[in-house]
DNA sequence: ATCTGTTATACGTCGAACGCATGAAAATCT
DNA sequence: AGATTTTCATGCGTTCGACGTATAACAGAT
C-alpha cells in the first residue's frame, strides 16, 4: 500500500524502486500482489508511463490520507495527552501571513515548545491531502463541502486614494462621485465592479474601469500610494498610512462588504493533539475577530 | 493490528489465537513486534487476564474503526459507482422500525437488489464503530458531537385518552382539566410533567402523576386504550383509533412540541456508496417529512 | 498442594520475498 | 527505419523472517 502510493507518485515501477531502496522487480511484485488481492487492475502500465485506473485513482487517494493520518497518530499515541509535538502544515494568505497571523503563531509556538510549524504562504485552498496540509486560513465565504470551517473573524474594508489624486476634486463622500477617479483592483475580490454598504442598509453599485488589477493586497497598496487610483482594501493594511496622512479615506461612511476569515481543515474522525490546539489558540488569539483584524 | 484488535475482543491471547487460526505464541510475538515497534505497552498482561493501556485503548478504538472502513472501501473499490452492494447495518427505533419506515426501507432495498440490510431495532444511540453500525435514526435533539445529522422531518405530538375515561368529563378541551385524569407517560420524553403549546404562541405546563411509565409506544397506545389514562403520543400511532373511535383527541388546539427525526452517522472522510444511497433514499421518502411522519 | 489456565521463550522448519539476471515491448533518438 | 534507451515482467537461487511444536514460568482456583 505504501509501496502503491509511491508508485502513482513517482510516475514509474523504477523510480518508485530507485526511493524505496529497493529493486524494480520487487516494486514489481508488490503490485500484482496487491491488484491479485483486490482482484482488479489498478494502473495501466505500458512501456512508458503509468496510468491509474479508475479504481486505481480512489485507492491512491485514499491510501494516501490512510498513511498520512496513521503515522500521525502513531506518534501521538506515546504522548500524554497534554503533550504536543511534530510538525504542523498551515497555508495562509500572503497578506495575513505575513503580518496579522504572526503575532498569534509566535504564541502558538511558545506554548508549545515541541512543535514545529511550516508556515506556507499561499493564497489559493490547498489540496490537504495530496500536500499534506493540516489546516489553513480561508479569506472569503466557504464553500468546500467536507471541510471544518472555523469563523475567525472578519475584515472590513474602505475605500481609500491618496491625497494627490483627489486633491481639487469635491464630493468625495458621495459614491456617485467615485466614478471619475481611476482605479486600482484586486483581483479574486473585485475586477469591474464595485459594491459599497452605508451603516445601516442603503447598498450602492458601481461599475470601474481599473488601471491595475493586482493579487497581492500590498501591490495594491504600493500603486495606491503612488496615486495610481483608488482602491477597496482591507482597514487593516492602510491603517498607519491614514493615520500618517499618506492616504486618506473616501466615502467614510460607506463599505464595501466585510469578508470572514475562516480556519478551515478537513473533516476526519481523530484529530492529532497539534491541530487541535492549533485550532484552540487561533481561536483564543482572535476572540471576536473584529478587534483582531481591524484594530 | 488485525491481531491486536481480535485480542482486545477475545479478552486473552489464546483466545484470539483459537479464532485465527493461529498458534498462542505467534500471537504473543505479534503483539510483541507491535509494541516494540511503537516503542510502548498497549496491554498490561498478568497470567488471568488482559487490561489495555491508556494508549492500548486508543489504538484499540482507532485500528477497529479502521478496520471496518477499510475493508468496506476495499470491497467497494471494484464497482462502477453505481453499483451499490453489501451490508448496511441501521439501528432504529421500535416505534418507527416495525411500521413508519418498513415502506421506505423496501423501496430502497427494491431500487439496490444487491445491498442487505440489517435492520436493528433499538431505542438508545449506538456506539457506531463498536459495533459496527452504518447509521442510525434519532428522535428527539441531536447532541452528539462528531456525528452527521440530517434532519428528516419531525412528529407531532397529541394528547388521546379512551372515549370511557373521559364520559361525564366536561371541558376537556381546556388543558388546566388534564390535571384530574390519570397519566400514562412515556419513559424518555416525559414522566412527571408535560408542556403544551397552542397553535401559535400559549404554551401552558401541566404535572402528572403517571399510573404508567413505559418506554415503549406500544405499550403506552395499549394502556390508553383499555381506559388506564391519558397520554401524550405521536400522532400517526393513534391515527387508526381516531377515526374508529376508539380513542379521542383531548384539547385538540394544543400539542406538545413536535420532535425532530433525524438520521445520523459518523463524520468519515469516505463513506460506502450503499451508505450515501441510504441516506438519499431516505430523505426522497421522507421529502419534507411533515406528511409523511403524521400523514 | 495440585490443577488449570495464562503468557513468554527456544528451536527447527518452511515459505514468502528479495536481488540478480534476463526477456519483451515500446517510445525516442539518430 | 534502425538503434538505443527506458520501461515493466519473469525465472532462479538465496536469505531472512514468521510460524508451529514443545517447554518453561507464573498466578489464581479448587
Amino acid at each position: 500500500m505504501q509501496t502503491f502510493v509511491r508508485i502513482v507518485e513517482a510516475g514509474s515501477l523504477s523510480a518508485a524502486a530507485a526511493q524505496m531502496n529497493a529493486t524494480q522487480p520487487t516494486i514489481s511484485r508488490r503490485l500484482q500482489a496487491l491488484e491479485r488481492s483486490l482482484r482488479l487492475t489498478l494502473l495501466h502500465r505500458s512501456t512508458h508511463g503509468l496510468q491509474p485506473t479508475e479504481a486505481g485513482a480512489r485507492y491512491y487517494a485514499r491510501a494516501k490520507e490512510l498513511l498520512l493520518s496513521w503515522s500521525e497518530f502513531e506518534s501521538d499515541l506515546g504522548r500524554a495527552v497534554d503533550e504536543v509535538h511534530g510538525t504542523l502544515r498551515v497555508v495562509v494568505p500572503h497578506a495575513f501571513g505575513q503580518h496579522k497571523l504572526v503575532g498569534p503563531l509566535v504564541a502558538f509556538l511558545a506554548a508549545h515548545p515541541h512543535v514545529t510549524v511550516e508556515w506556507l504562504l499561499h493564497d489559493t485552498t490547498p489540496n490537504f491531502i495530496e500536500e499534506g496540509i493540516d489546516c489553513a486560513i480561508h479569506v472569503g465565504d466557504v464553500d468546500i463541502p467536507s471541510v471544518v470551517a472555523i469563523r475567525l473573524g472578519e475584515v472590513l474594508r474602505i475605500v481609500v486614494a491618496s491625497p494627490t489624486l483627489v486633491a481639487g476634486r469635491e464630493g468625495l463622500d458621495q459614491p456617485e462621485k467615485l466614478v471619475d477617479l481611476p482605479w486600482v483592483a484586486l483581483a479574486p475580490y473585485y475586477r469591474h465592479e464595485v459594491r459599497l454598504r452605508r451603516r445601516h442598509g442603503e447598498e450602492y453599485g458601481l461599475a470601474i474601469q481599473p488601471r491595475i488589477v493586482t493579487d497581492s493586497l500590498y501591490a495594491l497598496r504600493s500603486a495606491v500610494l503612488r496615486g495610481i487610483g483608488a482602491a477597496i482594501t482591507s482597514a487593516w493594511v492602510v491603517r498607519d498610512d491614514l493615520t500618517s496622512g499618506a492616504l486618506v479615506q473616501l466615502v467614510p461612511d460607506w463599505q464595501a462588504p466585510a469578508i470572514p476569515v475562516h480556519l478551515i481543515y478537513p473533516y476526519a474522525r481523530f484529530y492529532p493533539a497539534k491541530l487541535r490546539r492549533f485550532v484552540d489558540a487561533m481561536r483564543d488569539s482572535m476572540d471576536g475577530g473584529q478587534d483582531f483584524f481591524n484594530g
